[in-house]
DNA sequence: TTTCGTTATGTTTGCAAAAGTATAACGAAA
DNA sequence: TTTCGTTATACTTTTGCAAACATAACGAAA
């Protein structure tokens, strides 16, 4: 018997930060690559470019700035204001699992 | 900024209990019948049934019990284990609510 | 033994989400 | 001014899954 979660943050203009979107931006800071953090995902740039644009938009300012063109092709990369998203909702979340094992502990079932 | 979660309880036989089968189960009790319960909820007496059996064979014993054929058909009532689930569901949900309202709030995001 | 409303289950269909394909735009460096 | 790897976006195809459809089983009561 065990209890899960899964915790999200959003904003009227849609969801800001997620489970799966963490593990992408973190991908993009190790490579600096939005291309490259979606092959290591395993999925399609197109569906990578949506989740980054869609939290973009939705959070008062952007998690990552892109760079188009340039002798490398360009690149992305994550915003001071990204990175701070990324430590405070892995603190939330793991928080949030050692709560609700405390809790289920409290009823017997 | 709002954060949101889903919970739900499992066991390596499935997913015992979750947001939208309190919804079902809460009807079947008020009107004793799975099928009068899925109409309620606008969706198939398949789609509902299917949620019942999975929770059922999930959890150690039982949440409804069912009876087929009789001078009115027949009739879904909810166990005493049954009851037990949902109240002890709803409230681990409505905690984590307010404990993630509070750890939100304790980053300046 | 017929009727009726229910549970139980298999089969088919439809559709929306995901994946795949294609292509344009960009700009530093050689 | 050509090359190259990247971002950005449109269009098409696939496919997984939910909904719809169909039907059997059941048993008390009339």
């Amino acid at each position: 018997m065990k209890i899960k979660s899964k915790i999200w943050i959003e904003t009227k203009d849609g969801i800001v930060i997620s489970e799966g979107r963490i593990q992408l931006l973190k991908l993009i800071e190790a490579t600096g690559s939005l291309n490259k953090a979606a092959k290591a995902m395993n999925i399609s740039y197109q569906k990578a470019w949506k989740l980054v644009d869609a939290s973009n938009k939705a959070a008062k300012e952007p998690l990552v700035e892109t760079q188009i063109g340039g002798s490398k092709g360009g690149g992305t990369v994550l915003t001071p204001y990204g990175k701070s998203l990324i430590a405070s909702f892995e603190a939330i979340n793991s928080s949030c699992w050692e709560f609700l094992d405390a809790e289920l502990k409290k009823y017997a079932l």
